[in-house]
Order: C-alpha cells, then structure tokens, then sequence
DNA sequence: CAGGAATGCAAGCAACCACTTGCTTTCCCT
DNA sequence: AGGGAAAGCAAGTGGTTGCTTGCATTCCTG
C-alpha cells in the first residue's frame, strides 16, 4: 500500500481518537508504521494531512443512504434510509466528535457537519415533501420538523448511546425499526397497503 | 469576587472554546485576570480545575427543566420542560461538544453526558409513562422512543443548528412549540386541554 | 548497471506546555 | 500597628510538539 494511503488512513483514526492537538505527527507516523519525516514531505504540515484526510474520509461515504425520487412504499424506504444513517453516525462516531469540536477553531473542519446537513436536507425533507404532495401521508404535517425529528432522533442516539445508555434500553440493531415506527405514526401513513404501483422492496413492515 | 470563582469561570469559558489540550493553564489564569501560581496553589493542578469546573457547571442545571409528577396540562408542561432544555443545551452548546470529545481520552468528563442521560431518563421518560398510565396519550405508545425522540431532536437541534442551519427553517425561539406540536400528535395527546386548569401554553414559559 | 527519487534514521531546534521555587506585596483580623 | 495568610511576580525546569537538517539506504527506471 502506498505510503500516502496509510498516513492518510492513520491520520483519521488517530484524529477520531485524540482529536486536532491530540493528534501528534509522531503518533500518527506510527500508527501509519512510516517514518515521521515521510510525513512532512508528503504533507507539508500536520494541519495538511489532517484536513486531507478529514475531507476525504467524508467525500467518500456521502452517499450512502438514499431514497427514491418518488415514494413507493414509505415505510420500507424510510426504513432503509433510517438504518444506513444511523449505521453511518454510529460508524463514524468518534470522527465526528472530534471533527464538531474541532471546527470551532478549525472551521475548514466544519465540512463534515455541513455535508450530513445537506445531505439530510436533499434526501430526506425532500422525500418527505413528495411523500406529503403524493398524498401518502397526513397533508398538514409540517416537512421541516418532521425532518429534523427524525434525523435527530437518529443523530442522538447515534452520538450518546455509548454516554448513557440507560437511555436506549433497546438495542442498535432494533433502534431505526422503533424510531420509523414511531414517525410513521406522527405523520400519519398507513400500515403499508399494497399499493398497485409497486411491490415493496422488502418485507419488513407487517400488514395492517 | 472570589478568586476561586474567577477561575471556575474562566476555565469553563476557555475549555469550551479550546477544549482540554487547548485550555492551557496561561489562558485560563489571564481570562480570569488571576496569576497563573495562584491556579496552581488553589487547585494542585489543571486536571483538578478544569474537571471541578466543569462538574460544578452541569450540577448547576440539572434542575432547570423539570416536569411535575402527576400530569395536569400535557402540552404546557411538555412545552416547557423542551423549552428549557433546548434553552440549556443551546446555551451550552461548545461546552458540550468539548466535553464530549475529551470524554474519550479523559473518562471524568464524560459526567456531563449521564447527567444529561439521567436527567432526561428521570425526568421526560418517568413523565411520559405517568402520561400514559393516566390515559392521556395513546395506550400503546413505546416510551423509551418516544422519549428518545423529543431529547433527541432537542438535542440535534441544538447542537447542530450553527453548524448546518438549513435544516432549521425555523427559528430557535419558534423550534420548541413546533416540536411539542408533532410530539403531541405522535404520541396521540388531544391538542384540548381544560380552559379553566391553565391557559395558553406560552404563558408557561416566561415569566418564570 | 547507473542514477535519481523516495524513504529511513538520528539528531536537533525553537516554541510551548504544566508546574515549581523564592521572594515581595497586599490585605485582613485582632 | 502588627502578624500571618493569600496573591503577585520573575525566573526556571523538564517534557512535548511541530518541523528541519544531513546523511545513509532502498528501489525503480532507463
């Protein structure tokens, strides 16, 4: 592997570990099994490598949860949505302390929280507002907050569940089932029926 | 004012901006406007301050938002409690990231995320349950996530609000009493309360 | 095989860090 | 007024950090 690549990689998971000023070139040369100096002249500087790093680490999964241009089956696909997502945070979440704290006296490392704030704002609240003018669900719920409870509820458990569990008293695997469950009741869709359009994708929501 | 006082309150203020590595003993002893020896003499070492100030600082607000114990007015108690966590979390917003962040490398800081856990595990979740052992919400309802979503959308706004405020449409004073509205609704609390128990909701809020 | 580029290694530099020491000054209490 | 505790001040100590330098080694290519 190439010796960029496993700096590159290292400086990630040191940077998600120790944070910025915790994320020392020695450190991160080791962890990488390079030499320290090999560093600097690849990089230049620590700050270099850390924000290439950073970056790239969030180009990289910025699509991994999706949902189709015209809603279907609403509870299959937000479920689906729902369970990459949190996967996601929870995969990431120790970058993404680090990246949150960071950005404040860092702001090129905002980006990380900038790309899950698009990224929600473009596929979910756009979702739901097609699923709203499809009629498939109640038509005066408000898309916005609808939104932000669902991708919050899913952002706050992923970040605290391994602060205070006490909390989740149901497991990581079970946790986007209970919250879709819970939100298709808010806003007001349907125990899935069989619509004549198309077949649902998986069968994971029983009939009502 | 005290010396002690001036430091607590500075390193608070400092760690929050820098973090634990960032807050260094020369910053802290200048924002409080203090002799750095004196830091040392009064607390033994950066450790001891940083780690007081901060536990002083969350034992401070553990009761700020609190609901009663038997459920009179859903949705005005529900109003308030969300407004003043939501109120508390915003204000701490950087002191909570930082905290969250050094929680890895430093365990005793990670205090202020079970606070906050068993703040809301004994206060919203006990109050939900009373909520629906008394009748007044859906019979069928999960309290656990139920729970988890008002905290965590709370929470995600909160936190990440500065950092990506498209998702937010809507502004801070406004966000509480819209997320109160879809909870209700969710949970299946009528939107009536009884006229002559308590008037609108936001006379709840201020004033206190 | 020759030569240049990339990497390793040892050492070091200047800056900053938490923390200490010795001494002077201020302030409070009787 | 006087004595002791608390605070300030200047200087310094040992350790760490980001980064550099000089040189030997390896590796790839023409």
């Amino acid at each position: 592997m190439d010796v960029r690549e496993q700096l590159l990689e290292a400086a990630v998971k040191v940077f998600a570990i120790a944070g910025f000023r915790g994320a020392t070139t020695r450190r991160i040369a080791q962890e990488a099994g390079v030499n320290e100096v090999t560093l600097f002249r690849q990089f230049g500087s620590k700050e270099g490598l850390i924000l290439e790093a950073v970056l790239r680490s969030v180009e990289r999964l910025q699509d991994e949860a999706v949902l189709p241009t015209v809603p279907a089956n609403p509870a299959a696909e937000l479920l689906d949505w729902t369970t990459r997502h949190f996967e996601f945070v929870l995969r990431n979440n120790r970058l993404i302390k680090a990246a949150m704290a960071d950005a404040q006296s860092h702001p090129d490392m905002a980006c990380i929280g900038d790309r899950i704030g698009t990224s929600i704002e473009h596929t979910l609240r756009a979702y739901l507002e097609r699923l709203r003018d499809a009629g498939l669900c109640a038509p005066d719920v408000d898309i916005a907050v609808a939104s932000s409870v669902l991708s919050g509820v899913v952002f706050a458990d992923a970040m605290g569940r391994d602060v205070h569990p006490q909390c989740y008293p149901y497991s990581a695997a079970e946790a986007p089932q209970r919250y879709v469950t819970f939100f298709l009741r808010a806003i007001g869709v349907r125990a899935v029926a069989a619509p004549d359009s198309a077949p649902a994708p998986e069968a994971a929501v029983h009939h009502g």
